[in-house]
RNA sequence: GCGCCUGUAGCUCAAUAGGAUAGAGCAACGGACUUCUAAUCCGUAGGCUGGGGGUUCGACUCCCUCCGGGCGCGCCA
């Protein structure tokens, strides 16, 4: 339900109980907080509360007997909103709102647009999304895709809901995978060109090394051959670097990804970023040296065991990077960063938190959302994604073979916490069996409607609620389609408050469907031109939110199927 | 062995943060196009929520325990 209904009505609840007679001169310390929620079953009215069943053991009387004396306060004086109250077992409070306040739905939705649904929670508090972040070492494959759907989706969700939200993508362009990225590529080179060399036990084997060790012999032949110094290997790993991140890009542009910022490990360095942070560290005894390493205590949040930060080689690791990092990220005034990995890294996140306790930044500020592993299903079987071996599947190919939308609906349409299955199959068919299509053909039908109302001089635009007669909406189907839509507010609210952006693919699915059951029992442009007016507003606040959603999470809405 | 995630209809997943009769889609079966797009709608069937204990007005949800599945436990990233 809308804001002001919502808090209006609590604040009923509330005056209530506090006015109500009371048996036991209990006095009320800490008041519940009053939870609104919207039934399941529509029996049980527009909005409930569970407020009796919270104070019965406050008050030591029973919830039903607590419960009809709230009623009967309430019912004291005309709210406005209220058409009735009713009390059900074992102590709910059941609320019927009156028609009015629905309508003023649809007003609101006309004439906020796209506005419609945003909120404040997120109070402008600004907020970093890292995500994807794969190392430049070779191309994006399906898994990648999920975490890729899950922070754009979520970036746009939390900035519906208020916060400032950014985007970036970190690019492990410093340490020794970039090397043997180089070998490998070199390797390949060296191979495709004749020489009788091994390729490097750990090197890179996708295919993809081939073809980058193809783009170099044709631009610069065999020149390379018989110069096997690191002038040489620097040249593979930078042209190879450079070619993979494009192509990374390319996929998540194509992907409808795009990064407010793409943040290199190598300026860390560059800039003299990781040393100071160390030292710091160190001195205040979060670091310390042990085994001509240095170490930093991360046992102190719970973690295993202590990490290394500074290798006996002098060499600093991946984990000294990622401190530097995420200080910076603090540095550049962000308060709270969101983290998306896969959940193999899961290991990693207690050393994180150690990390962001011991720079002095507030723990909760730091949150990791884990993905969960995907499984492809092709023809009914698994498809195996080994990253090393090389044989994983391509986003690229994802998105050519399905499209960019059910790639993204089908990653979003589940928590992020569960492990999917993507099947290939159902992804493909163009059926009912397919969500997406039936969210978009909703959305189409109701363009296809209102281009018939205009070709039939009935044009509906944000004004015409005034004249209209809403009063006419009065079917169980436009009830619901009104609740539906002005539920939206909160789904977006919850989503993210959980981080979920699945909530908004479920809503969507739920709209539609209400939407559909409504298209088939009632003629929105029928005989009678008052009520085909106020049908086409309904259908028209429809169409706004489910297109709102459906950008959400990055998903066309066609006007035509 | 330790840690993170997970177990719900034949299959893929929900369940409003502890709420009312555990719901959708697919698959199966039976219906609905002379009408704004049938990529749709309606109906039937399908469940000891992995097992067992506990917490309370109330548990799929929280706690304990056991069983199964995925992932991780480098001076790799």
């Amino acid at each position: 339900m809308n804001k002001k209904v919502n808090e209006d009505l609590k604040q009923i609840i509330k005056d209530a109980v506090q006015n109500m007679p009371r048996k036991n001169k209990v006095n009320i310390e800490k008041f519940p907080n009053i939870i609104l929620t919207t039934p399941k079953n529509s029996e049980h009215g527009h909005l409930s509360t569970n407020i009796a069943l919270q104070l019965q053991n406050i008050f030591k009387e029973k919830s039903m007997i607590l419960a009809n004396i709230i009623v009967q306060e309430i019912q004291k004086k005309d709210t406005g909103i209220l058409e009735k109250a009713e009390i059900a077992e074992p102590g709910f409070i059941n609320f019927y709102l009156k028609n009015n306040v629905f309508f003023q739905i649809l007003n609101e939705i006309m004439s906020k647009k796209e506005q419609y649904g945003k909120s404040n929670i997120g109070n402008n508090k600004k907020i970093l999304i890292e995500f994807v972040s794969v190392n430049p070492t070779g191309p994006l494959h399906v898994g990648h895709g999920k975490c890729a759907a899950v922070g754009d989706a979520l970036a746009k969700i939390l900035s519906k809901a208020g916060y400032q939200v950014s985007t970036e993508y970190y690019i492990n362009d410093h340490g020794r995978q970039m090397d043997i990225l180089g070998k490998s590529v070199f390797a390949r080179y060296r191979i495709l060109s004749g020489e009788d060399v091994s390729f490097p036990e750990n090197g890179y084997k996708g295919d993809y090394i081939t073809a980058l060790a193809k783009e170099i012999i044709e631009k610069h032949n065999y020149r390379f051959i018989g110069k096997n110094n690191t002038e040489t290997i620097q040249f593979f790993k930078e042209y190879a670097h450079k070619k993979i991140i494009t192509d990374i890009r390319k996929d998540l542009v194509s992907f409808g990804v795009e990064f407010d910022n793409w943040f290199s490990e190598e300026t860390l360095y560059s800039d003299d970023k990781v040393r100071p942070v160390i030292n710091r560290l160190l001195e205040e005894k979060h670091i310390y040296q042990q085994d001509g390493a240095l170490w930093f205590k991360s046992t102190a949040c719970g973690d295993e065991k202590d990490r290394v930060v500074v290798r006996e080689s002098g060499e600093p690791t991946y984990f000294a990077s990622d401190i530097a990092y995420h200080e910076d990220k603090y540095k550049r005034g962000f308060e709270t960063l969101i983290d998306i990995w896969g959940a193999d890294h899961h290991g990693y996140v207690k050393r994180m938190k150690a990390v962001i306790d011991a720079l002095g930044y507030d723990i909760d500020s730091f949150q990791v959302l884990l993905v969960q592993f995907v499984t492809l299903i092709k023809e009914g079987k698994i498809v195996g994604m080994s990253t090393r071996g090389g044989e994983f599947v391509r986003l690229k190919d994802l998105i050519s073979e399905v499209g960019k939308d059910v790639a993204r609906y089908f990653f979003l349409m589940h928590s992020h916490d569960s492990h999917t299955e993507f099947d290939l199959d159902i992804a493909k068919s163009q059926s009912m069996e397919n969500p997406v299509f039936y969210i978009q053909y909703a959305y189409a039908r109701i363009c296809s409607i209102i281009e018939k109302g205009k070709n039939e001089k009935i044009d509906i635009s944000e004004e015409s609620g005034i004249d209209l007669d809403l009063s006419l909406l009065k079917s169980k189907e436009e009830i619901e389609l009104i609740k539906k839509l002005a539920n939206y507010r909160k789904i977006i609210e919850r989503s993210a408050i959980y981080w979920r952006p699945y909530l908004v693919a479920s809503y969507l699915h739920e709209l539609a469907s209400i939407f559909h059951k409504y298209y088939t029992e009632y003629k929105v442009i029928n005989p009678d031109i008052n009520l085909t007016k106020s049908r086409l507003y309904l259908i028209h606040a429809t169409k706004i939110v489910l297109k709102d959603a459906l950008k959400l999470l990055g998903v066309e809405a066609p006007e035509k199927m």
